[in-house]
RNA sequence: GCCUUGGUGGCGGAAUUGGUAGACGCGCUGGAUUCAAAAUCCAGUGCUGGCAACAGCGUGUGGGUUCGAUUCCCACCCAAGGUACCA
């Protein structure tokens, strides 16, 4: 079935290819893409090898989800870019690593298997199936022979073995680096904690060697916990009851789940996180060493957020315990009207007095409700609760009321606060609503309608000791004095929380774990990977536990060392192993180093091949994953490299963010409480509810098919449409691209319609590549028209005709004009200009009958990383037989790029106008004199004479009167 | 709310980074070719007024700096991405 229909196909298109001809209407591309495609196919063209003797260049893409929707035009973008400097990097003499795979574990397959019973591998194998097909159209020079799915055993075999590491690891300050666990268990045996610097959680205690020897093995194995890169603890999380699950965040609506409107609450669970804290300071720092984008690298400053400021230490009174808080003004500590906990605080419960314990209670449930988001976006809702406990001020010993406020998060600083009414307009604000005093402690500043946080010009004042100080210095002093005192010390804070790392989801890489009395112990890596079994329901338990829940064999027999029934479980030498799977960024964090050596079976990368391709030279992905997967990669990858695992630090030297391709939405007005659709041009005053309809029963002119429309969705067949002129006009607007708004455009029907070479340079052509910006099918025909027109250069009717003879003059500065625009787009990566560029050159060329081989050779080859398949053609047509690909790239000669002469605008008061052409030779002063002694700049000054005139070699000659 | 980006003709966008705003393409108008259509080629096309030469206005809004601002500064409006378990 399939065959016949390719054949009738194939047929279809030959009958098409023979009218093309006959009436001159476009090159045929279509046999031209099929032929090359298959040609590179079977060659192995873009197959790389390690090659000491030339120069490296590693592209990658961020590598897709294989989503059930198939490819839309808007993943392409960054292929297509990333695919054009792959090319011109070949023709440029560089041994090119171009790989690509799939992100290939994911929500959405789970999700799908939830509803319909299908395992996720099977949706996710033949949605890789249908990706390929469409990329593989397109005409990209992917190696294909290097591709990875991170759902593949053989891949996540790597990551879970990442993850053994990781465990096996602690950070070591001193060192700056992250080192095996074993050399703290043996500086543990030496002297204790003292002497070690380790990053580790904030309620580790300290041991003396003798202490540490004296614990039992699963005591040794919990305090090790608080040091491990990767460790359990308590975390917060989305809980909903009536689903039984964790949710994500994009998955709770307005305090309910998504699905089913459930109401979710905050709530703790054991969870597996990465210390990702450990490495904040070298992941700002690190910043400053690589070529990534300043917008991308100021969001991931602002999202580590380091905070210098100091640690506060306050007493309770009739209480022995001291509430820390963190503050990035010590300067303002004599202006402390009350503290602030954040109602998850460990201790709300134990502080607060028997009266308010009632109302605290009923606050903080209250809190759980609400999401993070919610709390910290909704700035105008002051909400708080007394404790009725007080803190005494450290310097002043003042009682000071403490309170709890959801303002105040518990992920961030010590969950508490000092608040400063005058010095911060959060604090101010809830002061001011449950009317709390507000202290002034600033020389000559009026803080009765808003907090002043304006640091440069702070003078403290009523302070004592700090009076008439400025910020910085009344802050080193306060530092001073605390640390005189026991009650605090300078200290530096982090935004950047631990990276939460259990999921509880069955499509994701298993944690390579299992428990022995509740403490975790690591499966060898010789026993890597652990396969993720096989569960008839992909729903968390009844009993609230993962989806592995439901797996039958999901123990580990440790004298066998490989997984068994849990019928066989006795806590002796068989247990179970951990049910949450990784989250979907484990897999992605390390995969850059897999393409170097992706069939590696003995070790996740070789040393040469990790020695020869270092590191990615060019990246390209949306900036959507600025702070989630790049933060992580960079993260993963200093952790690699502090392990000698890698050789370098940076795994991207370049980074590009792509645009998203918008959809361009179309909509059907309903009048309201009726089946009535009005046109869009009758709507005006009325109540109407736009209801999206499929883009492809919409016209260019934005006329819906109305009888397709009812074939479409059968509730329109007996709606009434309001037409104007004769025709029912819909809506349009530009939105993200989804199945749900009916507003996918996919590729293929473009490549049928067009040819891919037209889809990859039109899509280049659409705008910047950085920007978002609406696909518009209907402007594609201009770039159709080119490549048509640059077909047509080198034929006379359907007849090759390219000639040997000189070209003149003018061809050759079209041509060499144009590489040198095109070769410098390319490396600044102004793709859409480029584009232009061609057209151009084409046009010029046209105009001019050249059709020297002198001049289309070169523009072939400059013109093939954008539109490979018709310059493959022409190549051969020329009489080549190696393949374009293997063609030097041109460059340009500086003689028929300068221009002779140019033109200089001189403006006088912005009024009068004339332009003076000269010699680009001449120095600054003589087109100075020369613009003096000009007769017209005399007549033109109206008998005033000039006071200057500014000359700006290469610019512009300015007359300041 | 906070962080980041963007806002230029009917549309996508260009502008050597402070110097003739609107390159290139779509669309539209007129013409050539054709029995006709498609395709192709030529000319025009920011808005307003004018037969025209020309004049006025014009880069989200309001201010500012400058001989000169799409570009720099301040305030605001709108849209997109992220906001820690979507990918």
């Amino acid at each position: 079935m399939k065959n016949n229909l390719a054949i009738l196909s194939s047929a279809l298109r030959a009958k098409c290819y023979f009218c093309c001809l006959i009436k001159g209407m476009g090159y045929p591309f279509y046999e031209i893409e099929r032929k090359w495609q298959a040609f590179w196919a079977q060659k192995q063209t873009f197959k790389t090898q390690e090659r000491k003797d030339k120069a490296k260049y590693y592209v990658l893409d961020m590598f897709p989800y294989p989503s059930g929707a198939g490819l839309h035009v808007g993943h392409p973008l960054g292929y297509i870019a990333s695919d054009i400097v792959a090319r011109f990097k070949r023709h440029k003499g560089f041994n090119v690593l171009h790989p690509q795979g799939y992100d290939s574990f994911g929500l959405p397959a789970e999700q799908y298997a939830i509803q319909t019973g299908q395992h996720p591998a099977i949706t996710t194998e033949s949605n890789i199936k249908r990706y390929r097909e469409q990329l593989d159209r397109m005409g990209f020079s992917f190696d294909w022979s290097r591709e990875v799915r991170t759902s593949d055993p053989s891949y996540y075999r790597w990551t879970q073995w990442i993850f053994s590491k990781l465990f096996d690891s602690w950070y070591d300050n001193e060192e700056n680096k992250a080192r095996p666990i074993s050399e703290l268990i043996e500086m543990l045996h030496q002297s204790g904690t003292s002497g070690i610097r380790a990053i580790c959680d904030e309620n580790t205690p300290e041991l003396s060697a003798a202490a540490w020897k004296a614990l039992s093995t699963d005591a040794q194995a919990a305090f090790l916990l608080h040091f491990r890169l990767t460790y359990l603890a308590e975390t917060e999380v989305n809980w909903c009851p009536a689903l039984g699950t964790v949710l994500a965040n994009d998955e709770v609506v307005q305090g309910v789940s998504e699905r089913g409107g459930h109401p979710v609450e905050r709530k703790k669970m054991k969870q597996w996180s990465m210390r990702i804290s450990a490495y904040a300071d070298r992941l700002l720092t690190g910043l400053n060493e690589i070529d990534w984008p300043e917008p991308l690298k100021e969001m991931q400053r602002n999202w580590i957020g380091k905070s210098v400021g100091a640690s506060v230490r306050f007493n309770i009174e009739h209480s022995d315990r001291q509430i820390e808080v963190f503050t990035t003004r010590p300067d303002t500590l004599f202006g402390v009207t009350f503290l602030t906990l954040a109602p998850e605080h460990e201790w709300v419960k134990d502080l607060t007095t028997a009266e308010q314990q009632a109302e605290v209670a009923t606050y903080v449930a209250q809190t759980a409700q609400r999401s993070e988001r919610d709390r910290l976006s909704e700035v105008d809702r002051m909400s708080g609760v007394f404790t009725g406990a007080y803190a005494l001020h450290p310097l002043t010993n003042e009682k000071v009321p403490i309170w709890i406020g959801d303002y105040v998060l518990a992920g961030y600083g010590t969950g508490a606060v000092m608040a400063v009414p005058c010095g911060d307009q959060r604090d101010f604000n809830f002061a001011t609503h449950f009317g709390l005093p507000i202290k002034n402690i600033f020389k000559d500043v009026d803080v009765s309608e808003a907090a002043f946080t304006d640091k440069e010009h702070t003078v403290i004042a009523n302070s004592t000791f700090l009076d008439g100080l400025s910020y910085a210095e009344a802050t080193q002093k306060v530092i001073e004095r605390l640390s005189e005192c026991g009650m605090g010390e300078g200290a530096t804070t982090y935004r950047l929380r631990d990276a939460v790392f259990s999921r509880q989801r069955y499509w994701g890489e298993p944690i390579p774990v299992y428990y022995v009395n509740d403490q975790p112990q690591l499966i060898d890596a010789e026993h890597l990977p652990l396969i993720l079994p096989e569960v008839t329901k992909y729903l968390p338990t009844k009993d609230g536990a993962p989806p592995l829940g439901n797996a039958t064999h999901w123990a580990w027999d440790t004298t066998q060392n490989k997984v068994v029934s849990n019928d066989n479980i006795n806590h002796k030498t068989v247990f179970p192993i951990e049910k949450n799977t990784m989250p979907g960024w484990a897999g992605s964090s390390w995969y850059f180093n897999r393409y170097m050596d992706a069939l590696n079976s003995d070790t996740f990368a070789s040393q040469e091949a990790l020695d020869y391709w270092k590191e990615v030279d060019l990246y390209l992905g949306g900036s959507e994953h600025a702070t989630g997967h790049l933060l992580y990669a960079r993260f993963w990858q200093y952790f690699l490299y502090d392990l000698d695992l890698v050789p370098v630090q940076h795994f991207a030297k370049k980074l590009i963010n792509q645009g998203m391709i918008l959809g361009e939405s179309a909509f059907a007005y309903r009048l309201d409480n009726s089946q009535t659709y009005l046109s869009k041009g009758l709507c005006h005053g009325k109540n109407v509810t736009p209801i999206h309809v499929d883009v492809s029963l919409v016209s260019a002119q934005n006329e819906l098919d109305i009888a397709a429309l009812k074939k479409w969705q059968p509730h329109f067949a007996d709606a009434k449409f309001e037409l104007e002129d004769g025709k029912y006009i819909v809506g349009r607007e530009a939105e993200k691209m989804s199945k749900s708004k009916y507003n996918v455009v996919n590729p293929d029907a473009i490549c049928d319609q067009y040819g891919a070479d037209t889809m990859r340079m039109y899509e280049m052509f659409l705008g910047p590549i950085e920007q978002a910006k609406p696909w518009n099918t209907a402007g594609i025909s201009g770039v159709s028209n080119f490549l048509n027109k640059f077909w047509r250069l080198f034929h006379n009717g359907d007849d090759f005709a390219v000639r040997d003879e000189q070209p003149s003059k003018e061809s050759l500065k079209t041509l060499h004009k144009t590489i040198e625009k095109v070769t410098q787009d390319i490396e600044q990566f102004s793709l859409n200009t480029s584009v232009s560029a061609f057209m151009i050159a084409t046009n010029e060329l046209s105009s001019q009958q050249c059709n020297h081989r002198e001049i289309l050779e070169p523009l072939t080859v400059l013109l093939a990383p954008f539109a490979p398949h018709i310059c493959e053609e022409l190549w051969s047509l020329l009489g080549h037989n190696e393949s374009i690909t293997t063609a030097a790239y041109p460059v340009a000669n500086p003689k028929y790029v300068q221009d002779d002469s140019k033109e200089y605008p001189i403006s006088f008061n912005g009024k009068l106008r004339f332009t003076l052409a000269l010699s680009t030779s001449l120095s600054k002063d003589e087109i100075e004199a020369a613009v003096m002694q000009e007769e017209r700049t005399q007549t033109y000054l109206d008998g005033k004479t000039p006071k200057k005139v500014i000359v700006v070699p290469n610019k512009i000659v300015n007359i300041v009167v």
